[in-house]
DNA sequence: CAAAAAAATTGATGTAGGTTAAATAATTCA
DNA sequence: TGAATTATTTAACCTACATCAATTTTTTTG
């Protein structure tokens, strides 16, 4: 059951097995139905979420009421409202499932006990931002500077697995298109191939 | 000569005269003339900087050659390349002054310092990154969601201050347009009032 | 200060991707 | 399973913004 969360957290740190067990004690199991949502924008968030099985989307909606994908999480990755989560504030983000989905939650204060307890989870924690900053910092660029088809071969080349499970509407709102540019996208692609 | 960085601090965290002192024995001065570089793309970031007086640009050139600008930093402001600061792989922007600036600066090693005599720099370093967090969310968000007209019309809202400031070709650039359709939207935005 | 360089404006034209609407195709669920 | 819902595709048309090119304004610098 925490086969792979202890996976994930040694490609971090050296965790030995009574410090591993000590974390995986604060975890909550969750299990979320397809269209239940982890997070609400708006709600406290006070856990970080690690997806055993399923698939998650971040997204939050404009004013005219369109969502826009921030980020997808399958299994062995880690997902939250990093900024409620951190802050205190209000969620930003709702955190939905697109499929059946298991995740391991932890509390912000039992993450605290974590670190008191073994400061070298903060180092865990603290890649985790680093890479969760690193890869807002590639969507923006992408987004300034390619093109829609440019960002689909993108997701192709970076993110598979993403394509061949994740529903067009969702890949296309991630890449900040319509579905319908998404639908020419593809055609124009398989006709030159 | 570090006024405003007391200032600054104070903002984040509650640290007295001995405290601040040690701290500031950590900076090390640099002037910057217009156009001359901070940190430049693809070298090791070892500094994070707090600009004194001026302005600094952050921004990444892609295939085309063309500039992206991410952000910008007056006085008050920290800069860095913090995926580069933070990872110790080489620096993804390049910053650059915009006039002639003032920083200070510091190192990775000196920061550690700090955190190992006083922790509750800590907090403040983590704000920091928190903030930057929100920033790049904020900027995905607009990038998404918004027309040009309307991410001109935040920058007005909530960033005046760079609009008198800046050239408009980075404003430009910062927004994700052309100078020509900034200068349009300009225009049509008088127009109207 | 005047010449040169850089930045901003303006107009004409092009185009990527949006919008609307209808037709299929795939999923859901009773 | 089969009706109903939801997603995807396709086509016709539209628009926001880009590109190109020429002009004017501003800034830089010898």
């Amino acid at each position: 059951m925490h086969e792979l969360i202890h996976k994930n957290i040694l490609k971090y740190i050296d965790a030995n097995d009574e410090e591993f067990l000590f974390f995986t004690s604060k975890l909550e199991k969750l299990h979320l139905k397809k269209k239940e949502k982890l997070i609400v924008a708006g709600e406290n968030c006070k856990h970080l979420a690690f997806v055993n099985s399923g698939c998650l989307r971040a997204f939050i909606s404009d004013e005219q009421g369109t969502e826009h994908i921030i980020q997808f999480a399958v299994e062995n990755y880690w997902i939250s409202d990093l900024y409620g989560f951190l802050t205190g504030n209000p969620a930003i983000y709702t955190i939905e499932a697109i499929e059946n989905t298991d995740v391991l939650k932890i509390s912000r204060d039992s993450l605290e006990d974590v670190f008191r307890r073994y400061p070298k989870f903060e180092r865990f924690f603290r890649l985790l931002i680093e890479r969760s900053h690193v890869n807002l910092q590639q969507r923006i660029i992408s987004s300034l500077s390619d093109s829609a088809e440019k960002k689909y071969l993108n997701l192709f080349e970076k993110q598979a697995f993403l394509i061949s499970r994740i529903p067009q509407k969702y890949l296309a709102s991630y890449l900040g298109i319509t579905a319908e540019s998404l639908s020419r996208i593809k055609k124009k692609m398989f006709k030159k191939e």
